[in-house]
DNA sequence: GCAAGGTC
């Protein structure tokens, strides 16, 4: 009988495939890692017949790149010399364990059956594990499964129908590797070591890391770019006209079409012609259904941000609970950018777990007595997993506060995903005064449905509005010429900076919330509660502090969360709650400094990491080579490298006001 | 003392 060792990325697939091909399998401890298990069990597969298979797994990659012993202290070489310093991989320092295990299940089978995620590190880590296997048994078959969820039927078909590796995806994620550790050691040892210095430090402590890499920095320059825009944004002012009718003991206000103008003479002048028009006509009376569609199946980026808004709590606390909820069996995968269900999976079992909760029981009972609808399909499908839903029923009472809070966020959002639209009817008016028109907007909500699982969302009735025929006259009872500014754009909080580094593929669903505490960690970047005026940025490092920082709390009032301001705690007592980010001095130069390098992509923008996403793209489909792209990236970054470290050498000597050194310093001659 | 990506 055959002997297949099957690896996973993980154990929640391992134990689930495991379980799906061998009945209840045997699950052997592996000696030193708890979360590890070989299940063992016989099964038929179509092209190999019966096999004694043995299924573990991994934990994400297993192999570290790093370079060679000669060039890892930070002053054995010129960071110059690390865009061709030879690198080598190792087992990960905390992967040895793991390793061993393969080792040792691979001595005894004949064929390794890869079943790592169908994305492209999934197809890395699975040349990492096949590299170890045959290693020590060099006659080794290898194949791979292709599944895209861990419903049963799936899993079948995928164990029958086993493929290769792709090498070429697999490639694609090496030269990303290798060009981050690169450019990210080359420009962090460059920069560290030029500038710190000159940022004064506290006591004796060592100088911070001034780091670079190709996620945190355009991180950064997201924050400085709104931080920017806000300190350089110029109020104008503009005027409008309103006018209101009352009838029926309901006053109407409508809004001009214009919106508004910003020439006060032209608006003179528009206003006094409706004033001798005197009597305006109703050109418009529509009443027509209206929807609000229920949201769609949940993704990472959507739970973070949502996180941020809903349960104050930083993006970063969002993932790590939602990661316990997922360990102890409460929740699916929280790392997923599917936004669709597959049509086979039984959702209405998930909804009847839920009938029991006090809070949210009713509603699933409700679903469950046919009120059930199919989620909407989003557009995003990563083929590993499928949207965050919740799988099986726990007491909100047992669990913590911030689990509580994330676990009930998932059901809702689930429940909601299940249920109906919300249905409204949507009234317009629109009258015609002088020359020109105006208009009246009302709802009324009439079958609330999703809505009552899902406070979240917000869709309220507005006043009513009184009933009108098209052609009638009417004599405003109010007719106003009023004047206004522009105001300026909010520093940029939490769930706005997911959304850009979302947009334009800054980090992963599982890495973002990493790169934004990374910045804050470097000090280039600090949050504070939303609205809170008073703590300005200060760059810690005791240098000077931005022209315009420290007047948030001026501008309260806009938007509908103005109020939202931090009140929650958490049990390690840091404040919670919508937070906006504010660069620091350092973090302004540095973005400021490489912008000003002349090159005509700036390391700061978000084009070179989308720019790389292409170029593995490409990799993937074998339009290219992974030693082309590394090779040209690097001859280009070199470009920018030389010229940043010779400028950065010439402005240690130009230090004049000691107040605003450290801007000065990297921003004028970089 | 460096990166970003997996995952525990």
């Amino acid at each position: 009988m055959a002997r297949v060792l099957c690896v996973a990325e993980k154990p929640s697939i391992a134990k689930a495939v495991a379980n799906h091909l061998g009945g209840q399998a045997r699950a052997e401890n592996v000696r030193g890692i708890q979360w590890v298990k070989n299940y063992k069990f016989d099964f038929r597969f179509q092209q190999w017949g019966q096999c004694s298979v043995t299924f573990t797994c991994v934990a994400g990659h297993i192999v570290a790149q790093d370079f060679h012993e000669r060039f890892k202290k930070w002053h054995s070489c010129q960071p110059a010399d690390l865009f061709e310093a030879p690198i080598q991989s190792s087992i990960a320092e905390d992967k040895k364990l793991v390793a061993s295990n393969i080792e040792f299940q691979a001595r005894n089978a004949s064929i390794l059956f890869i079943w790592t995620d169908c994305d492209r590190e999934g197809e890395h880590i699975g040349t990492e594990i096949r590299d170890i296997a045959l290693k020590v048994n060099p006659r080794m078959q290898v194949y791979r499964a292709r599944f895209s969820n861990i419903e049963r039927a799936h899993v079948v078909q995928a164990s029958q129908n086993p493929i290769r590796l792709d090498e070429a995806q697999a490639n694609a994620v090496s030269a990303r590797i290798e060009l981050d550790l690169r450019l990210g050691a080359a420009f962090t040892r460059m920069q560290t070591m030029a500038l710190q210095n000159m940022i004064p430090t506290q006591g004796d402590e060592r100088g911070k890391v001034i780091s670079y890499g190709s996620c945190q920095f355009p991180t950064l320059g997201f924050v400085v770019d709104r931080y920017l825009r806000v300190r350089n944004f110029v109020p104008e002012p503009f005027w409008y006209i309103k006018v209101a009718h009352s009838k029926t003991d309901m006053e109407v206000k409508f809004n001009w079409r214009r919106g508004h103008l910003f020439d006060r003479m032209a608006v003179t002048i528009i206003f006094e012609r409706c004033l001798l028009a005197k009597t305006a006509k109703v050109v418009k009376m529509a009443k027509k259904p209206t929807k609000k569609w229920r949201p769609l199946p949940l993704t990472t980026v959507e739970l973070q941000k949502n996180g941020s808004r809903f349960l104050r709590m930083t993006s970063q606390e969002v993932m790590k609970v939602a990661e316990d909820l997922y360990t102890k069996g409460w929740i699916s995968y929280p790392r997923t950018e599917t936004d669709q269900f597959d049509p086979g999976m039984d959702l209405r079992a998930l909804v009847g777990k839920q009938a029991q909760d006090n809070a949210w029981g009713a509603f699933a009972q409700n679903l469950m007595n046919g009120g059930f609808q199919q989620p909407r399909l989003g557009r995003n499908n990563d083929k590993a997993h499928p949207p965050i839903h919740p799988v099986n029923y726990v007491a909100p009472t047992q669990l913590g506060q911030s689990e509580k809070r994330v676990y009930e966020f998932v059901v809702r959002r689930f429940l909601a995903c299940c249920s109906e639209d919300a249905v409204g009817e949507a009234t317009d008016i629109e009258i015609g005064y002088g020359a020109e028109f105006f208009h009246a907007h009302g709802l009324s909500v009439i079958a609330r449905n999703y809505l009552d699982v899902y406070p979240y969302d917000k869709w309220e009735s507005s006043q009513q509005l009184p009933q009108y025929t098209v052609g009638e006259t009417l004599e405003p009872t109010e007719a106003n010429m009023h004047d206004g500014q522009t105001s300026a754009p909010a520093y940029l909080t939490e769930p706005e900076l997911i959304a850009l580094m979302d947009a334009n593929g800054i980090g992963t669903d599982a890495t973002m919330a990493e790169h934004i505490a990374k910045v804050q960690e470097r000090e280039y970047v600090i949050a504070r509660p939303k609205g809170g005026g008073g703590a300005a940025a200060n760059n810690g490092n005791g240098g000077g502090r931005g022209r315009g920082q420290g007047r948030g709390g001026g501008r309260g009032g806009r938007g509908g969360r103005g109020g939202a301001v931090a009140h929650a705690h958490n049990g390690r007592g840091a404040t919670t709650g919508i937070q906006e980010f504010i660069p620091t001095t350092l973090g302004i130069a540095l973005i400021e400094g490489y912008d000003n390098v002349g090159m005509e992509t700036s390391l700061s923008k978000p084009f070179l990491r989308k720019e790389m996403e292409v170029q593995m793209k490409a990799i993937c489909d074998g339009r290219t080579t992974r030693q082309d792209v590394v090779q040209q990236n690097l001859e280009q970054y070199r470009i920018v490298f030389n010229r940043t470290a010779q400028h950065i050498n010439v402005l240690k000597s130009v230090s004049q006001n000691p107040s605003r050194r450290v801007v000065r310093l990297v921003v004028s001659l970089m």
